[in-house]
DNA sequence: CCCGTGACTGGCA
DNA sequence: ATGCCAGCCACGG
């Protein structure tokens, strides 16, 4: 194993998110899941309230519907316009076709 | 130490 | 299909 697993939960779930790519989007419970908390959807989002203070697109975690549940944690609208902004479509104001745009974070150690 | 809250999810009506 | 309730884990007061 490496030593870049050491990371507390919070930091694992920095690091995955930093690893969402452009254009793509996951849910918190992926995260969780991913990370060997099946249940820990909501410890996700717990972490991410110490975003603020890291420089990671936060705005691309949506809940399992594609809504912005954390879009009143951003200044404004930034976390909706961040999003059309790297091309995604909206199926409503602030819902998005998470089956669509949807990134497993297992796709990090794929090679392209 | 005990209680309440939260950027969630799944199941049931 | 939509809405409500309960289960989860971690952290602050």
């Amino acid at each position: 194993m490496t030593d870049s697993n050491n990371n507390d939960f919070y930091e694992r779930v920095y690091e995955v998110v930093a690893q969402i790519p452009i254009g793509r989007v996951t849910t918190y419970g992926a995260i969780a899941q991913h990370l060997g908390v099946a249940s820990g959807a909501r410890m996700v989002g717990y972490a991410l309230n110490g975003s603020h203070s890291k420089k990671i697109p936060a705005h691309r975690v949506l809940n399992r519907l594609g809504q912005l549940t954390g879009r009143e944690h951003f200044p404004g609208d930034t976390m909706r316009e961040r999003l059309q902004q790297e091309g995604i479509q909206f199926s409503g104001e602030y819902t998005v076709d998470i089956e669509q745009y949807f990134w497993s974070p297992d796709e990090i150690n794929q090679t392209k």
